[in-house]
Order: C-alpha cells, then structure tokens, then sequence
DNA sequence: CATGAATGAGGTTTCATTCAT
DNA sequence: AATGAATGAAACCTCATTCAT
C-alpha cells in the first residue's frame, strides 16, 4: 500500500516533506492530539494529497519510525572499533545513547505511546533491544575472556539488566525530567555499569 | 472539583460501581479505546449518570489512579519490620512489588498512556517514586552506617538508579511481554541490587 | 396545574423562594441561560422541590410575570387624583414609569425575549398596553373637553403612538443604553409628548 | 474568524446555501429552536459542512445579520435625491422603511432575540440607528436652516426619539400585531413625524 | 499528482424531568 | 413536602476519509 517502487520526483519529495512536518508535528502535539490536517498543513499541502502516500496516521508513523530508527542506529557506532579499554568503551557508547537519546527525546515519547497501541510498535522496539543487548553480550564475553570482567556474570542477563536500566533513566531524564546535561549524566549511568560489572 | 463528597448511601455506591466498571473496561480496552458509554454500560447506568460523579474520562482517571496507587502502597509494607539481612529485605521487597506490579499491570498500561498526555499524571507518578527512592535511600544509609554496604556508594544515586531499573524491567517484563512467573524474576532483579551494593 | 388553592404554610413559603430566586438569576443569566438548577440553588432546595410548585420553567416564568406586572401596576397610580395642569400630569406620569421601567429594566429583558417565544406573553404585554392606552386616551379626551388639546387630534392614536415612543425609548435607554437618570430622561420624554399634543 | 474568504467556486456556493437556508429556518422555527441540523437539512448539505462554513449559529446569524443590514440600507436611500416638500420627503423615507421592515419581519424577530444575548449583536443595531439618525439629523437642520422647521427643535433629540418611536411602532405593527398593510401605517407614522417637527 | 469541499459516523456533554426514599 | 440520584433524548462538534475537479 504505502510502499510505492516507482514514484516521481515530485512524489516522493512531497512524501518526505509529509514526513519531516510529521516528525515536527507528533513532536509538538503528540501521538493523539496530531490531526491529519495539522500534518498537511505543516507541509503545506492539501488533506487528500496525504491520502496518496499514506494509508493513515498509524502508517505515516510507521515510516517516520523507521526512519527514524535508521538515524539513531546509524550514530551509535562507536568512533575507533578498535580494542579499548572496557570502561572507556561504555562510556563512550554511553554518551552517544543519552546523545541521540536526548534528541530524539520528544518523537520517543510518541513511540512510547504508539507501542500501547499499535501491534507493530512493539516489535520494532524489541528489535532495537535485540540488537543492542546482543552488541553488549558479545562485548561483556569478550571481556570475560580477556580476565577483565568476572567469569561468574551471565553476560546475557547482564546485557538485559543494564539496557533496560539505560533506557528507563533515559526516559525519566529526557522526557520526564528536563534534564539538560549529558555530561554527568553518562557518568552516572556508566558507574552504574561499572558497578555491575565488577570495573569500577 | 468533580467530587461532592458523596451526600447519599447511594450516590457513593454508583461512583464505586463506575470507578471499577472504568477499571474493568481501560484494562480491557486501553486509555484511548474506552468511551464513556463502555463504562457506563458496564457499570449498568445512563450516561447522564457518568457526569454526575466525574467531569470527564480524565477525571475518572485521574481518581481511579489515587485508588490504585493507595492499594499498591499499602502491600508494599515488608511483613516483618525488625532488623533482617539486607539481601533478605532488598529480595522481599522486590518480590512484594513485582506481584503488586503484575497484578495492576493492564492497569499501568494506561497509566503510562496517560503520562504522556494528561499533566498531573506525571506528578502522581514522581511522588510515588519519590517515597520510594527515600525509603530506598535510608535502608542504603542504614547498611552503610552497619558496615553492610561499602561508604564509597552514594545512597541518593544508588536508590535513583536501582528504582528506575526495577521500574523498567517490571514493565518490560509485565506489560510487553508476558512473563508470568514472579520468583525467577525476582532473583534476577535482587541480584543486580545485591551486585550494585556490594552484597553479593 | 400550577395554580394549587390550598397549601401549607411552608408550601408557600418555598413557592415564594422560588420566585424570587427565580427572579435573581433570570435578571442575572437572561431567559435562556437559566437552568432549572440555577433557581434551586439559588433559593437553596432541590431540583425535585420545583417540580412540586411550577409545571416548568415557562410556568415559573408566567407566574413571575404576573406579579412583577402587579408590582409595576401598583407603582403607577398617579399621587394626587384631581385635576391638575395637563403638562404636570404627564411628567408626572412619565416619571413614575421610567422609575418602575428602570428599577425592572433586567428583568423585562427576559419579558422581552419570552415575548418572542412564547405564546401567552404577548398577550399578557398587550393588555398592559391596553390599560395604559386607555388611561392616556381617556386623559387626553378629557383635556380636549376641557379645552387644553387640540380637537384634531386623535385620543385614540395619539395614545397608541405616544405609548409606543415611551416603551422604545424606555428599553434604550435602560437595557440597551446604560442609562441611569431619571430626571433628564423624564424631561425628555415629556417635552415629545407636550408637542404632539400641542401643549408645549 | 470563521470565514476563509472562499477559495472555491462551489465553496461560496454552499456557503451561500447555507446562509440562505439558515434564513429560512431561522424565520420559520425561531433563533432558539432553530438546529444546526434543521439548517443544512433545508440547505441539502451534510452537518460537517456547516462547520466548514461557520464557527457555530452564532457565527453564522452574525454573518446573516450582515447581509440583511445590506440588503436593508441599502433600499432606504429615497428615489430623487433633489430638494421637495419636507413632509413629501419623511412620508417617503417612512414608507420604504415600512416596507423593507414589513418584508424582514420575521427574521427581526431572531434579531432582537440575539441582541438580548449576544455581545456583539447590539453594537450592529446601535451603528444602524446611528446612521439613520445622523441623516435625519441633518434633514431636520436643513429645513431649519430655510424656516421650515422651529428653531427651537434641538435636531439630535427630534431624530433620536422619532428614531425609537419609529422602531417600535414597525415592531409593535408587524412582529407582534400582524398588520398587513403599509399605506394607511405610513400615514399614522408621518402624521407624528410632521406634528413633532410643527410641519403639520 | 494535487486539491480541498463534502461527508457522516461517532463521540461528548447537557439538562428537563421522574421517582424511590 | 422535600430530596437528589438517575435517566436518556437531543443537541453539538470533530475529523478520518472520499471524490469530483
């Protein structure tokens, strides 16, 4: 439906702008007080022109977390791959989180309150945990290996527990609270795994 | 506000049966899908009877919440309040909010809905936090004046950080996915803290 | 219906609150803006009390009615009957009127509107027309026996538009202008009705 | 306000519809008992389309009231403009306002219903009676000026009251009496005109 | 592709009136 | 007589979606 292949140059600059003013529209007004209307109108279009790149809201949210998605994978890939220090490692992925986080902080409220009801959002979520943990999983094993974190710690539940742990403070820092900083705020959350870890 | 402090036997009567008719039905329905006359129609009166007790969906929210949050303090108390172990009373309560946590967990679906929406929610939900993080706080401080906890942990950061994570996996857990088991996850859970503490 | 012979004391002593209460909040909130439960609260019974003592709120409305007219009857009767200089009768007379219209004016608002509603009001304005009418035309006959008016003019239709002129002026000025003499207003008046009847 | 000056051909066209149908109605049920849906059923046209069109019937009755006012003034400028007879000229001037407000009566009735409720309706009425009454104004000053009218006429106060008699009488004839005929009612009213002014 | 007027189902809220206590 | 909770018809208004231009 909402995955047309060919499309005009016209057309799909049209679909991004409904994007992008969808994106500042969500942000602004959140999930259930955003109107169609208020989205074309931000991108400076008419209501029916909507209809022909979207099945409705749900859809149109649906694209823009992808797309989203994308942009915040893309930037956590940590400057040097190369073997570092652990606790430098952490700190570093850390700080690009809470980043990206931070600045993403008012669509992610939307994609909170998305995954209360749409039966996709979920899935999507989870996949980015996947994703994430199992990153952590085979880094906490490496570390194991190399005798810099203790054979005793299950990295799988390890991976679990402190990513579920960064995203709630996240949440509670960014959306609820208006925290500002990110500066302390990566330090209080990497002692946190360092702690766990048995780094610190 | 909405209230009239109940004149009649009556009166309090129907706005019981409207409070847990709106429980039933924002359990089965979500925040967004429930419309008045679903509530009414459960709690078997009019409409008009609905705007004779609350203001609007919000109002009964708003007062289905306080009724909620009452009942889960109050199980929250741990049996016995002597001097215990410390792994002990961290496991005992952990276990005592994860059964309080699961069984209001259709419940606390909306709540988290309605946080991102409706403006006192989120300060209904601080103040929880923020007895709990106390009380979290004073145990620590306890702990660490007996020599149980190391003096390098800062007990504000420690309950600040431990809440939130507990927090999150109890959503995580409960609300998206299904675990039905509460002792397995109450030993993961009381690990990290003993781990964070230095209690293991 | 409404008209109940017998009655306690106490009957009519809440029948009696209701219409004054009745008469507060309809100069308060106009006709239409008035709730049954407007009149209730304000004569401090219950909604089902009213039922007990009027049909509805346009019964209510007609029984106020006939006793403000009363009211301003009453007020009307000229000082000194005997005969006296036609000019001092009417400034007299005019007086008086715009006194009472004055001392009325937020309530005839709603006789207004109630007028153009419903079908007994008119009736009951027609025939307060009628008297006055009929009083000015007898007046001004017996002034033209007497000499004093001009035998061309028309008792009848010089009554008829005269009352017309003093019922407009006096709803200007005092519900829809804000005027608050009455001394001016008087002359005013009088000085267009000397001239018609060709006494100035 | 509500209106978005019509973009379409057909856009205007409803509107016009509706205002038309919003007429008849209001003409025929009253301002009161009038519905939104009673108006787009005459006009043919869905509920959602008023809203298109107008705010609410508020909105719409003051745009109603607007076009009306045109329609009105817009007849009253007598038909040769070059000097004649005083009284030739106000028996004119009282015929076509006779006339228009004969033809409009039935919607008056609603417009001195909103003028007893709506804020902004009185201030429309007042601007009319001001235009009319600073034209008389001016006629009864240039008879003066060539000694057809007494000089101790005060001009203001003459159009002032002829003004309100003139209203009321047109009211009292054709909203509430249901006079038919505009001849006879043109001599009675020019009749008071040319005694006041001692044109008689 | 784009437009924006039109649609109407679906929700909220009010309030006159009744009736068991 | 008085109470006030309960009723439900009736109005208002919104907004996702369609479709003729």
């Amino acid at each position: 439906m909402s995955e047309r292949t060919a499309t005009t140059a016209q057309g799909s600059r049209t679909r991004g702008a409904l994007l992008r003013a969808g994106r500042r529209v969500l942000e602004r007004k959140g999930l259930h007080k955003t109107r169609i209307s208020d989205i074309t109108k931000e991108a400076d279009v008419s209501v029916g022109t909507f209809y022909l790149h979207f099945e409705n809201k749900d859809d149109l949210f649906r694209q823009l977390l992808i797309t989203v998605e994308d942009e915040v994978y893309g930037e956590l890939v940590p400057a040097e791959p190369g073997a570092v220090d652990p606790a430098q490692r952490i700190r570093e992925t850390n700080r690009l989180y809470l980043t990206a986080f931070k600045r993403n902080a008012a669509f992610w409220t939307c994609v909170e309150a998305a995954a209360l009801e749409q039966p996709d959002v979920p899935g999507v979520l989870a996949e980015r945990n996947r994703y994430y943990r199992s990153r952590t999983e085979r880094a906490i094993a490496r570390w194991q290996a190399a005798g810099q974190v203790a054979p005793e710690v299950d990295p799988a539940t390890a991976a679990f527990l402190l990513g579920a742990m960064t995203e709630r403070l996240a949440y509670l820092w960014y959306v609820f609270g208006h925290r500002e900083d990110v500066d302390q705020a990566t330090e209080d959350l990497t002692r946190l795994w360092l702690n766990y870890l048995g780094l610190a």
